[in-house]
DNA sequence: GTAAAGGTGTATACCGGTAAAGTAACAGGC
DNA sequence: GCCTGTTACTTTACCGGTATACACCTTTAC
């Protein structure tokens, strides 16, 4: 089974085995119906050659390559990171293989990748899209994308997330409590997280000022600066709640950067629950989101939608739970009340 | 321009500009030697229609996918996602797709990836291999390695670097420095690493008793694990180099829980110069590897294999340097002699 | 004993591109 | 006017698989 120079095709395959290509071709299908001489000396020439399949070919002519397609802008954000691998596991467990294409939020990038997707993969996982790019692929190739977007996604419930870590902070008696927000003008999960926040405060009685919205942007760097201009108020919030854990690790940032201790001086509250939020001074309390298992479980629809079993549901929403940590306490006596 | 149910063929532009196929294949291609008036007839027939390649068409017909695939264990390791991003740099700039395909270690997983971009892509990029995994791909498709290992690769000086880690804590008057190993039996940089620490102590009349190298397993756990071992020693270390930060950063967490102080009671130095290590605390000394230069470097690299031009060298090794933070300082007086 | 049914394997026609060879028309050299 | 060269395309033959239809041999039904 030494290298071979020229690749080993079905119809090698075949004249060693003194068959057909399509026996061997439905031999490696696992095809019922042959008997089990001819298929145990197919397998046995299938050895000796060394034969592996050409994904190319096999997608051409029997639209299936047994890759799924994950699109995504980065592979460095935690959020991402963790979804892929319950992607990955899930991916494994049906034999499929699984190819992360990145768009650095580049629109041509991701035409272009969408482009070799359409034709390459059996299906494609969104992930974390900036906008619903899910039109990109028409019907060409099954889509399942994980966020708030798309006809067919996994998400976490985002308004009760919200809900949870503001009426966490109004039950430790905090009133000034401002919001991060995500870029909420493409992404939907962010819009739903600032509505669960504002919904909650107007429910508790609570006005929220204008100037207690800022932009985080889902980074820490966006997350920095808006704490900042938060904390410099002349009236500063005693709280935040940020969109996502990586603006919170930014405002954590500012905080100590502006000498205040979290939390005696500022509460603040997280979303997703990555990993870097149990080792940050101190941890971060923040609203869990099961990200590998959403990326399980999106990456098990959308092998439902390959395979052609409609599946039950096409949009799943999982729960949000509260990880209480050390960076939320009561406000201090002489800040409190607003 | 609707989304057409069918996907739109060669055939059919052709049809719709009154061409054969192959002139409107030759259109794509920017081919030259045809007319003004041909070749914008085409274009108009190509937008009209909505044309897009079928990639997996084009691979099997032309052996070419403009597809380099990327094998890497894990997408989550900062030292892969800076390389990364280099090399994504090198292959948008070149008209290349880059696609990612992780092996999380598993050598089943291993072989089934690397069989499928044997055919799938037109070069492969290995990243951080856990051995010699370019065998695997034979003749089959050019493969440049990121790391020690392979017949062509993009490595750091790994010696000379940690040469220069251990002389600056020699300089700083360090004598019982101890080494926290990456897994050196499979990975030859962690080896190399060792055996430039080892030189230099050798060089300076310091001996290295064997307690002094522990494995720190190129892992955060590990680091840590491997430094509550030689932090409690009945002689412990004053100085400890860690062969990647990871490991260095465990480090650092085991010396705050044994109370110790960094640099005061304990100086520390990694390797990688990854993100994190400008934000723990203290910020950690190390010595830098250009990973997205490397990154881009062993694209390129690649990218002039598979174009045929031979490249000028089949081994770069980039310089390593010193960046010094505030893990680093002499060590107290009544712990500093050996 | 013949027909229908079932199991097993083969022949052929594609999938949507590309390479390579072929053709037609025209220009220029001598 | 003939040969050679060039330009601008077209024709043909694949790349390596899969779907479909069908051919062959037994077995079973009546």
């Amino acid at each position: 089974m030494a290298e071979p120079l020229t690749p080993v095709t079905l119809a090698d395959v075949a004249q060693v085995a003194g068959v057909s290509k399509m026996t061997v071709s439905n031999v490696i299908n696992n095809k019922p119906s042959m008997s089990n001489e001819t298929r145990q000396r197919v397998q046995r020439a299938l050895e000796a050659t060394g034969y592996v399949v050409n994904p190319a070919a096999r997608a051409l002519a029997g639209r299936r390559s047994n890759l799924i397609g994950v699109l995504t802008p980065r592979v460095n954000w935690p959020f991402v990171t963790e979804v892929l691998h319950g992607a990955s596991v899930a991916a494994e467990a049906a034999g499929l293989n699984l190819g992360i294409f990145t768009t650095a939020n580049n629109p041509t990038l991701e035409r272009e990748r969408a482009t070799l997707l359409r034709t390459l993969a059996d299906g494609v996982l969104l992930v974390a899209p900036s906008a619903d790019e899910e039109h990109i692929f028409g019907q060409a190739v099954p889509v399942v994308t994980l966020g708030a977007h798309g006809q067919r996604s996994i998400q976490v419930d985002n308004h009760t997330g919200a809900a949870i870590a503001t009426r966490h902070l109004l039950g430790l008696g905090h009133r000034r409590i401002a919001h991060l927000r995500g870029k909420h003008s493409h992404i939907l999960d962010a819009a739903q997280r600032e509505a669960g926040f504002l919904a909650t405060m107007q429910a508790a009685g609570q006005a929220v000022p204008p100037e207690y919205l800022q932009d985080g942007e889902f980074s820490e760097e966006g997350g920095e600066r808006a704490a900042r201009v938060l904390l410099t108020l002349p009236e500063p919030p005693t709280a935040i709640f940020a969109a996502n854990d990586r603006s919170a690790i930014g405002a954590l940032r500012a905080a100590h950067a502006l000498g205040l201790r979290v939390p005696q001086d500022l509460s603040l509250v997280g979303f997703d629950d990555i990993h870097a939020t149990s080792v940050t001074d101190p941890p971060l309390t923040t609203v869990r989101q099961p990200l590998e298992k959403m990326g399980e479980t999106a990456a098990r629809l959308l092998i439902d939608l390959i395979r052609g079993t409609e599946p039950a549901q096409s949009h799943v929403i999982f729960p949000a739970t509260l990880v209480t940590r050390a960076s939320t306490a009561p406000p201090r006596a002489d800040r409190g009340s607003s």
